[in-house]
DNA sequence: GTAATATTCGACGAAATCGTCAAGTCGCTA
DNA sequence: TAGCGACTTGACGATTTCGTCGAATATTAC
């Protein structure tokens, strides 16, 4: 749930590297990181840190959104509660004072936790 | 060019928690951290982990890719400033699914866009 | 002023990734 | 068969983050 789906970020990184027509070596080199590391990373044996994961997206121009499984979309510009702020724009001035005062309760209600 | 810029991960963080209006216990209790953890991604001293990265994203509802500095999507753009949107970060995944409910009554019956 | 809250900082051992290297497997082809 | 390229796997020492804790320092409110 909160935790990140594994096997996603595995699968995905080895299948866009495919598409790009790469092998490990040559996905590593445009990364700047050794080839055993993408190895490692496909293989699950590891997972990238803060800035390898940012080299791999950069690399392979995807979103890191995407290379975690947070969104479907490649491009990664939206991730998937989205549809809500897409909601909001539709809305009359009216309806959009009903939706500011029921989101305002609902928070009211949930101190944090 | 490569390794993305460290200032804007740590202030990305900060400013997109206080847009929500929370403190670093109640991001931390949200993301399944431990407060001190916010304040070394803040201050820089630290870098997320991948698991960690993940959670915070999810607990702020805003794009990896944003809070990395590689687009200036948090992922709806323009609407951020409203009242609503800094409450529905507030919301348990419960509420967020009835507002989300709510949200999508109101405009699907104003189809005029 | 005091008190309560929020944040920073450093340290600790445990755990993970880091880059590097070596040795191995698998598939393909001459 | 032998050889080659692609990939896997495990180990190493080094570095980093991990969670936890304590103490110091803002910041805010009373």
């Amino acid at each position: 749930m909160s935790t990140p789906n594994e096997s996603t970020f595995q699968s995905r990184l080895q299948s866009t590297r495919k598409q790009r027509d790469l092998n490990q070596e040559e996905l590593a080199n445009k990364a700047g990181l050794p080839s055993t590391a993408i190895s490692h990373f496909e293989s699950g044996s590891r997972k990238p840190s803060f800035d390898n994961l940012h080299k791999l997206a950069e690399a392979l121009k995807v979103s890191i959104d995407y290379l975690m499984g947070r969104t479907d979309d490649m491009d990664g510009s939206l991730i998937q509660e989205a549809q809500i702020f897409r909601d909001y724009g539709k809305l009359t001035d009216d309806d959009r004072a009903l939706a500011d005062d029921f989101m305002a309760r609902l928070a009211k209600r949930n101190p944090d936790k």
